[in-house]
RNA sequence: CGGGGUGUGGCUCAGUUUGGCUAGAGCACCUGGUUUGGGACCAGGGGGUCGCAGGUUCGAAUCCUGUCACCCCGACCA
């Protein structure tokens, strides 16, 4: 792909600035604009329809794990954001506060939610007395406000949309089930949904969520070989419940602290689709996602009968899928490169000559390989594109990434790789802390995970001291 | 938060060094016409108190002071 010709000038290619690529894209596609406020974006009517489908796809599979809804205030009192000190600490520097209500300063400065760990910890202390209260797994959909120093559309903004999972349960077996099932769930949603691959695994203790036992991770690769956190599943143990005293009480009538978990996946989402499958004329959807998901352009559209023609083949589609007519009066050049940027994964050009013989040209945007259709079985035959494009471009996006996966066996090969090829690095690690400090100072490369699901032994020892290692780590630079 | 940069129609910018005619261009927008298989063309038209507040001056987009915002580069983050 990347050899392709380029046609559309507005977008910089990727090759020459992926930053400035990325920016490109997002306003070329018309997913935000800039507001007022440094850091908070808005998200313009196809960005959010992306973030819709998202919604609905995730919250439909919540709901068939048993998780149910509710909203929570987005205030919460500087008292209890204090109340667990790791917790504080990790978020601290980067809330925002509320001082005043109206002119009077407020005895209590609320901070806006950067997170509702806190809230929801109060709310259970007094809803839950006993075992027959439990399992409590509740779902907010939401947004919350980081005050960021650097910020970039949909990858780090100071507010963003999300959900936030928040669970209890009587027993540490259930809580880590729940954060085993939820991160599960995260995967497969960005596989099936997303047509992109991740990375299972576990958080290094200096990469865990503030106040968590256990935090796990589903780690993505971009084009440029960086990667990107795109879900989170924490196993919270009693961390919470002891501190904020969420107690019930069991069979044998003995108090008990609840086990908690949290997970969550946000509108960064949508920054790890464009840089995933995207390319130089801009933005590629996996179908199943993708708000239009085939667009009608009319060629010649005065001439008699071709627009009628092309609105009865768009209503045919629309009856099984998401289809658009684009009548608009721009040139067809136009509309070819607009429906590219956008994304949209299938084009129909119809004109003159097709109707005249019965036909019409399929344009898929992830190959732009033309296929020659018949109008009598364009909605089979598009059917069956969609359904080839998200499968293609989930194996394409997999063969990326697993061709940017290097091992490194000791630390001259790892400093070799991390200077010279973007991607993940695997290699084994000693368990301390002091290693992912070095190896983040010396390299930018931060530990993205243990993988559950390859702990190949590919070296006794640590790659960066030496020492005997205990654990396969995939390490990366990180959005 | 530290370093650098930029603010001029909706967008990208010229003009600022060396103050001086009615503040310009391209794109976008509106009207009419010709076009239409990879960002068409012609003609006409609308839109700017030059980020904001002071100051210097006969005169300020241009000089001075202050202030705000945004962008880029570093330390923290989904």
């Amino acid at each position: 792909m990347a050899q392709e010709k380029k046609l559309v000038e507005a977008i910089t290619s990727m090759s020459e600035d992926f930053a400035q690529w990325y920016t490109d894209v997002v306003v070329k596609a018309d997913l935000i604009a800039y507001s007022s406020v440094k850091g908070c974006m808005i998200i313009k009517p196809d960005g959010y329809a992306i973030w819709e489908n998202i919604q609905h796809e995730l919250d439909r599979r919540f709901k068939a794990t048993g998780v149910q809804n509710v909203y929570m205030p987005m205030f919460i009192p500087e008292s209890l954001l204090q109340v667990e000190k790791d917790h504080v600490e990790g978020f601290a520097p980067e809330v925002a506060w509320v001082t005043h209500g109206g002119l009077n300063p407020l005895q209590e400065r609320l901070c806006v939610r950067p997170t509702s760990e806190t809230l929801f910890c109060d709310f259970y202390k007094d809803i839950i007395h006993s075992h027959r209260d439990l399992p409590k797994v509740y779902n907010q959909w939401c947004s919350v406000v980081r005050w960021e120093k650097e910020t970039r559309p949909f990858l780090r903004s100071r507010e963003f949309l999300w959900q936030e999972g928040h669970t209890a349960h009587a027993t540490a077996e259930d809580a880590e089930e729940r954060t085993v099932q939820m991160l599960n769930l995260y995967a497969d949603f960005c596989e099936e949904v997303l047509a992109m691959p991740v990375v299972r695994g576990q958080k290094t203790e200096k990469e865990k969520f503030a106040g968590a036992e256990a935090t796990y991770t589903i780690e993505a690769l971009m084009h440029d070989g960086k990667a990107l956190q795109s879900g989170t599943s924490h196993n919270f143990g009693q961390n919470f419940s002891k501190p904020f005293g969420i107690q019930y009480t069991d069979k044998n009538n003995q108090l008990q602290y609840v086990h908690q978990t949290s997970w969550g996946m946000t509108t960064r989402l949508i920054g790890a689709i464009i840089m995933v499958h995207g390319d130089d004329s801009g933005l590629v959807l996996p179908p199943r996602i993708a708000p239009t998901q085939v667009i009608v352009i009319p060629i010649q559209q005065k001439k008699e009968g071709v627009l009628e023609k092309a609105a009865e083949v768009c209503e045919r589609l629309g009856k099984t899928m998401r289809a658009k007519l684009d009548d608009s009066d721009k040139s067809p050049g136009w509309k070819f490169s607009e429906a590219e940027m956008r994304g949209i994964p299938v084009r129909v050009e119809l004109g003159p000559k097709d109707i005249e013989a019965g036909k019409c040209v399929l344009v898929r945007r992830d190959t732009r390989e033309k296929i020659e259709c018949s109008l009598d079985e364009v909605e089979t035959k598009v059917a069956e594109l969609l359904e080839t494009i998200q499968k293609e471009m989930f194996e394409r996006a997999k063969a990326h990434r697993d061709s940017h996966i290097f091992d490194a066996h000791n630390y001259a090969e790892f400093t070799e790789i991390a200077n010279n090829k973007p991607g993940f690095i695997r290699a084994m690690w000693c368990g301390d802390e002091a290693c992912e400090n070095k190896i983040k100072e010396d390299l930018a490369v931060t530990s993205r995970c243990m993988p559950f699901n390859d702990q190949e032994q590919i070296s006794d020892v640590c790659a960066c001291c030496g020492k005997p290692a205990k654990k396969l780590v995939y390490w990366g630079k990180a959005y």
